[in-house]
DNA sequence: GTCTATAACACGATAGAC
DNA sequence: GTCTATCGTGTTATAGAC
């Protein structure tokens, strides 16, 4: 029988390589950074590196899911502070943008396979779903906690409308280059209220149509 | 003094570099194709591609500049033909589907440049300025030939604003792996109305100052 | 199952000769 | 402008040790 230490020490290992290839990212970027290089930093082999992590790209997985998980912790704190919808969304928002800012450096290179249909790491892939899902559990709860009053088939779809919308921030921040990201708190800031008051008028008689209609949308085009 | 035909030379090993690689990224895949199998099958040396184009990422702009020139002309054809906002626009989205779908199946991997802030080939960058510039026109050509009666400072903003649209087209295009990209195409159908609907709808008192809004947000992010 | 050590491979990219 | 030779990289293979 094998002791339980035996998994911890894969664990160890595992996560000894992760916050290594982290920090020499963020010190010399990801493309500069080798696999012999994060190995010998480590002080395990290549093949070592190899055996916890199929390729350089999967490390970046890592960097998602703490990003997430910082992400959900800042967001607990504001859902519990905010109680109307603007706020909510607002204290969100900048919670996301505040995860990301240390990393703004090196983002640009991870995106890029974020980017990719085809990879694991883009956030509509079937891979993603689990991270996608946490992600949009968020907004849900934005959603479910705010005294909001819409249309019910609206309201079912909204999650996911502002998880996009968010995505929209993140795919802006990406390519900002103001000091200290200055221009996406902007744009957060001044688009919160715009995405309020569009939600808030989507109960309007007029209104109503187009907000069915983008469900109708949304539910047909969706994978 | 050295001939004309000099010129015109260099010109065409250059022309056939482009094509031999679009060929083989075509028939085998962008990452299947290598640079030497792009030299070999052209008949020049892989040092002489390299002086044309400084990697094999360069190659991708030749496609870019390819599609861009197939559709302006098809959305010539669009714009000559239709007159009201909505059709424009459903034409103008359309024929850019039609000219990307043929290359769907390699898109993908090309598109993982564009999204990279520090790539030229990427839509934001300053190296695509012109190309971006010229996309923009032609939004910009579809509202101003259209009897659009709207706010004369969202009109401004309004190609630019049509352009981030067919992006976000773009953007899930790549991603749909329907038989022939049927989904993209139900999406711009289904979404050239309500973009309409809220255009229309931006000159109802109560809605032109959430147009204003937005025009002033776009400037004040806008690189 | 976890790990080392080293060699080898294919590729993008570059150096330097002509 | 064009070539050949070479480098550095991600990745894989081998051959084992504990």
């Amino acid at each position: 029988m094998s002791e339980p230490r035996t998994a911890g020490k894969s664990e160890q290992t595992r996560a000894l390589i992760v916050e290594t290839a982290l920090r020499l990212f963020r010190e010399n970027g990801y493309e500069a950074t080798t696999m012999r290089a994060i190995a010998k930093e480590a002080g395990v082999s290549v093949g070592n590196a190899y055996y916890y992590f199929g390729s350089k790209e999967e490390l970046i997985q890592a960097y998602y899911d703490e990003l997430q998980d910082e992400h959900n912790r800042a967001c607990q704190a504001v859902l519990e502070r905010e109680q109307d919808f603007a706020p909510r969304l607002l204290g969100v928002l900048r919670a996301r943008v505040d995860t990301m800012v240390p990393y703004h450096a090196f983002a640009g290179k991870f995106f890029k396979f974020a980017a990719e249909p085809t990879s694991p790491l883009n956030p509509f892939s079937s891979e993603s779903g689990p991270a996608r899902a946490a992600a949009v559990a968020i907004y849900r709860e934005l959603v479910n906690g705010s005294s909001l009053k819409i249309d019910p088939e609206f309201r079912e779809e909204l999650p996911e409308l502002l998880w996009l919308y968010s995505m929209g921030i993140v795919l802006y921040w990406v390519h900002d280059s103001s000091e200290g990201c200055r221009k996406t708190y902007l744009l957060v800031e001044r688009t919160v209220p715009l995405v309020n008051k569009m939600v808030m008028m989507s109960r309007l008689p007029g209104f109503k149509s187009v907000a069915r209609e983008l469900v109708g949308v949304i539910r047909d085009v969706r994978d």
